[in-house]
DNA sequence: TGTACATCAGTGAACGCGCGTTCACTGATGTAC
DNA sequence: TGTACATCAGTGAACGCGCGTTCACTGATGTAC
């Protein structure tokens, strides 16, 4: 089946978001999806194997969500103020099912395989141009350089928010970021 | 010998500064120092035990330099900048054996002990101070909201920065961390 | 409609390996006499 | 100065365990006649 394809790689997608690529192991992902370990090898060539297309998932799944957001915006710099805002927000620390692999993946990307290091590139260069794009529309002067100066802003203040086990504190991360951004987009901020 | 205890301190830090907290293992850190895996309980109580004394330590050094580089600075004002324009350096992204361990940590703090997380939380107050003091004196209206942004900006730049495997982008988000710094910090930069 | 057979996803036992941990032992060192 | 003994850091074999991987087998399903 297909499908026991794909729900393995739910499974090592929901492993990897929680607990770290490592965290991975064939007979933790079999057993929480009701199989065996045995038939794995019908569904992919290696763990390894399997560890990468649910990395290529996430980030999938991430540009989609951000298409279709980006869609749905009265203007793309309204978009962008929702996607920082949100960014930035306790809802998104917590929400590390759905939360950005760009984030999640921030320290062990180093170690990844070479093929997904270059997802992981390929997704930061993505998102970096989703907020460049506005930007530059608005006729600021080095919007590549301040796009990529907030996405560091981003994922440092929610790396560091989810690190922070003081619930008042890790909220201060993220609030101090806000005015950061705003400032160094010259959008406004609601 | 108390040296053999220090000598496994140090492996065990430089295992995680490269590899991570889970590539450090008994068998691995004993034998880097020359010895045998099996006189390691003479020493610590657990594996776990040591990785905490190991996280300490690096801790404990990256405070160290700090404050023996603030010593130097002509004023704190230089002093911060020097720190801020080192930390978001080819030299610093390279050196992991003597980068700060809060951008070394930030993925794998969420799932370590609670008292590492502690450690590390205490570790970034210290930081943020560092940074906020000298902002403080040159009467910044809201100096621990921009330091918070500004170690966030730091942070986020340097993994960031880790994970492109292509060198002239990530030398790019670097030196796009650095005009975001001085304008947040409204500090001269050099 | 009923029987015989092919297909193939999934099972479960087995493998070699490295892990953290334990423990009886070794052998160099320093002290006592 | 030389011998007997205590100390104790380090050794190496052993343990139980979970890992990734392999493979002969099962049993439900669909097709052929």
């Amino acid at each position: 089946m297909e499908n026991t394809r794909e729900q393995l790689l739910v499974e090592a997608e929901r492993t990897i978001r929680n607990a770290g690529v490592q965290a991975v192991t064939l007979g933790g992902v079999t057993r929480r999806i009701g199989k065996t370990h045995g038939g794995f090898y019908g569904h992919f060539l290696s763990r390894d194997a399997m560890v990468e297309m649910a990395i290529e998932r996430m980030f999938k799944e991430s540009r989609g969500k951000r298409e279709r957001d980006a869609v749905e915006a009265a203007s793309p710099a309204e978009g962008l103020v929702a996607f920082v805002v949100h960014y930035v927000s306790p809802e998104h620390r917590d929400d590390r099912a759905a939360g950005c692999p760009l984030a999640l993946l921030a320290g062990e990307a180093p170690r990844l395989s070479a093929t997904a290091r270059e997802l992981y590139a390929r997704e930061a260069r993505s998102v970096r141009e989703f907020i460049s794009r506005p930007l530059r529309a608005r006729g600021m002067p080095v919007p590549d350089s301040v796009a990529s100066a907030m996405l560091a802003e981003m994922v440092g203040a929610i790396c560091l928010a989810r690190a922070e086990p003081n619930a008042a504190e890790s909220a201060a991360i993220l609030a101090a970021a806000r005015p950061a951004l705003r400032d160094l987009s010259g959008l406004r901020f609601p």
